[in-house]
RNA sequence: GGAGAGGUGGCCGAGUGGUCGAAGGCGCACGCCUGGAAAGUGUGUGUACGUCACAAGCGUACCGAGGGUUCGAAUCCCUCUCUCUCCGCCA
């Protein structure tokens, strides 16, 4: 959520800066400065009404005391027509906060300068690459057979038993996960990380914190007899622990890693990219999420997205990093770059990790403040990105490290896959 | 799930209708004291909003959340929520 303090003194340049995002936002600026004009108002004669009665209220205590009663009921009856007064002018104001913050809420952040414009994809800039793209291979298979002919993951399993999107992982492709999820903690703790293990439903406060909600409505399951959210990222429980919270300069930076099951229900985004394992309802991710200052915290970006870059290069796999265009953006980010690790089999280049920075606007809605050393209290700003989400490394590694002999496994996994190759039988 | 007890400032803890944003203590900050430190001692120490220069000052709100009673509520009533204890159930 964007600071109403901004939108009130440059509402020309919030205007001017979303529509790098492709967002119109003249009609809501426009409303939002007239609601918070309303708002003070309203604040003001509320504060000044209910100042009157306070100090009526304190006269009749002391007309009591001086036995004159008939001065005090007379009082009273003056303070009944006050608390009328200060009644409607609460609840106008409540309405008015209301209008205002259900605005605020559809807002999304701006766009961090560099930024460029553009409506999709196409529009993306590559600012790095990484790794050697694997020959071509005319007889390479696609992972969705490979996990076939290996027998490692199950998706008709998955169908029976859950639904399209919910697939079954065994022997080999059991460990491999496991394997991934403890290499990608253990390099996040190496690189100074405290790990955490968050709760996979999280209630609706949280869902708004770290702006899920209102945006993607529809996109989590939902819990409704408990009215709990199924996480659809780790970044949700573990940005949240500092919903509500005061911190002091010296507790950041702050650098959480954790692994968590992540749940998406991906509706309306199913189609003839999506085979295997190139979306599911359910996935293993491990989500890194920093805490930092304003003064640093693109330095802090620059500085996840060399390790996030760390870890493809231990992997093995080629990659490229790009930065998203405005239209591509996501509604909560000021600069994301996204990884995308080539496919060979597939010739794709599928995204499996983004890097963002959403300055003050998941603080402005948790409200996650700090103190500076001169004793300022202000916004801090978040930072989250994926290290990494699992399928989409799985499919990559699976088809470009297939051999006759059976799939090769990068040295770095080898500790902990306990073994070298994934064979047949 | 059943019964009982309770949620007060960074922490502990007083406060059962007005003088309470809230005693006292701890912690913290700054000063005094000291060769230095400890001890001692003095002062200060919440957040949000409004006014305003995002200053001071002033005003308003906040004692788990939301409603109510009252001229006036941390204090009384109702609902919800969370924590603790006991019982039940259970990985």
């Amino acid at each position: 959520m964007l600071q109403i303090t901004t939108i009130r003194q440059q509402p020309e340049e919030i205007v001017a800066r979303l529509k790098i995002k492709n967002f119109d936002a003249a009609t809501h600026v426009q409303s939002i400065v007239a609601l918070d004009e309303q708002r003070r108002e309203l604040q003001s004669r509320l504060d000044e009404t209910l100042a009157n009665a306070n100090r009526l209220a304190k006269s009749i205590g002391d007309l009591y005391k001086a036995g004159k009663a008939d001065e005090a009921s007379r009082q009273k009856e003056e303070s009944a027509a006050l608390k009328n007064t200060s009644k409607t002018l609460g609840e106008e104001l409540d309405a008015t906060v209301k209008k205002l913050n259900d605005i605020l809420l559809l807002l999304p952040n701006l766009p961090n300068e560099s930024v460029p414009a553009g409506k999709a994809e196409a529009d993306n800039e590559i600012v790095a690459t990484g790794g050697t793209l694997p020959e071509k291979n005319p007889t390479a298979l696609p992972h969705w057979d490979l996990i076939k002919k290996y027998n490692i993951i199950d998706f008709d399993l998955g169908n029976k038993v859950t639904g399209a999107g919910f697939p079954f992982y065994r022997g080999q492709g059991a460990r491999l996960q496991r394997a991934l999820i403890n290499f990608f903690l253990d390099q996040g703790i190496a690189a100074g990380y405290l790990e955490y293990q968050p709760p996979l439903l999280v209630n609706e406060d949280s869902a708004y914190g770290t702006g899920q909600l209102p945006d993607k409505d529809g996109q989590m399951y939902y819990a409704p007899v408990d009215k709990l959210y199924l996480i659809p990222t780790a970044e949700v429980p573990i940005t949240n622990i500092y919903r509500d919270v005061l911190l002091r300069e010296e507790d950041l930076p702050i650098k959480n890693v954790a692994y968590s099951n992540c749940f998406r229900r991906e509706a309306g985004s199913w189609g003839a990219h999506v085979r295997g394992l190139n979306r599911l309802h359910q996935f293993d991710k491990v989500e890194i999420v920093q805490i930092r200052t304003p003064e640093e915290s693109y330095q802090a970006l620059e500085e996840m997205r060399e390790y996030v870059a760390g870890l493809l290069v231990e992997l093995e796999l080629p990659y490229r990093i790009v930065r998203l265009c405005g239209g591509d953006l996501s509604f909560t980010s000021a600069l994301t770059y996204d990884f995308e690790v080539f496919s060979s089999a597939q010739e794709r280049w599928l995204e499996v990790s983004s890097v963002s920075n959403f300055e003050s606007f998941q603080a402005n809605r948790m409200k996650l403040r700090y103190k500076t050393k001169e004793g300022r209290t202000q916004l801090a700003h978040t930072l989250n990105g994926s290290a990494l989400a699992l399928p989409r490394i799985v499919a990559a590694l699976l088809e470009n490290n297939q051999t006759d002999d059976g799939i090769r496994i990068p040295k770095a996994l080898q500790a902990y896959t306990g073994f070298e190759m994934i064979t047949l039988g």
